[in-house]
DNA sequence: GGGTACCCTCTCGG
DNA sequence: ACCGAGAGGGTAC
């Protein structure tokens, strides 16, 4: 199936948004979207799939939606940086990922790189994820408390109990999943940071890459080293993250991606 | 509001 | 080669 979308997955796919992607030695991208095992090739304008049962749900995925060009016009219109990375690096799209699977994965992704968190998500993922062939689903919160025994063999150290409940809270209904789709950013983050283990970077992470909230500019190390270097500013999360979404905009999800894409090339 | 410990794994310098 | 120290998409206390 072919899929015409002004994108290149090898920084859309590999610059650490999702964690489940992995690029094959014939240079295609494998992964999992709902219960499709995907394998995506790339070409001229857009992708081939292998795979594909819900081709909505692959465009869902890639934000199909969104008009490239015109959001990058927007974020560089203001900014010569901006503009400058985004040149450099065309076709880095935002993604559309499964809400609990967004928030489950980036509880995890505390104090380790990133290389760690993959490899946490994929074994949360063979030890409770229902069986695909090729690789298995993203668990649900109940089939994660229905093998809770084995969780250990997950090694996640300091997270696992984060982890476990926030199985049980999704599980019992405590926390509706998709209660705060239609809130406001501030109100969507600051529910979030209800959750254990959910603090404000990984809050912002979950409404930029879950609930779409493209204003949303989650402040990394990395990200925080970027806006040092290149605009002077520095201070707590709350300070960097809004001096992010002022001056980037609605957008300013998009712009967080680029600056965090020229850290792994060392650019500029 | 700032300072620390944190499970565990991988990497690097001796 | 083998080992110990350090760092790693932050958060809770």
């Amino acid at each position: 199936m072919h899929f015409k979308i002004d994108v290149r997955l090898d920084p859309t796919l590999g610059c650490g948004q999702a964690h489940r992607w992995r690029k094959q030695p014939d240079d295609s991208w494998q992964g999992v979207i709902g219960k499709d095992v995907l394998t995506l090739y790339q070409t001229p304008d857009g992708f081939d799939c292998e795979g594909c049962t819900d081709m909505a749900a692959v465009r869902s995925y890639f934000r199909a939606e969104d008009n490239l060009p015109a959001i990058i016009r927007e974020i560089s219109v203001a900014d010569p940086q901006i503009a400058a990375l985004s040149a450099a690096c065309p076709g880095l799209r935002l993604l559309r990922q499964p809400e609990w699977e967004c928030l489950a994965t980036y509880v995890l992704a505390t104090n380790v790189n990133v290389k760690r968190i993959a490899k946490m998500v994929e074994s949360v993922c063979d030890h409770f994820g229902t069986d695909l062939g090729a690789r298995r689903a993203f668990p649900t919160p109940r089939q994660i408390l229905d093998g809770g025994s084995c969780i250990g063999e997950c090694r996640l150290g300091f997270r696992e109990g984060r982890f476990m409940e926030l199985a049980q809270r999704i599980d019992s209904g405590d926390f509706n999943i998709r209660s705060p789709e239609r809130l406001p950013y501030e109100e969507l983050t600051a529910r979030l940071q209800d959750l254990k283990g959910v603090g404000p970077k990984v809050a912002d992470c979950v409404a930029l890459f879950g609930y779409g909230r493209l204003e949303a500019f989650p402040v990394d190390v990395r990200i925080a080293d970027e806006m040092k270097k290149r605009y002077g500013v520095t201070g707590n999360y709350q300070k960097i993250a809004a001096v992010g979404r002022e001056r980037f905009g609605r957008y300013a999800g998009y712009a967080q991606e680029f600056l965090y894409h020229s850290g792994s090339i060392g650019a500029q």
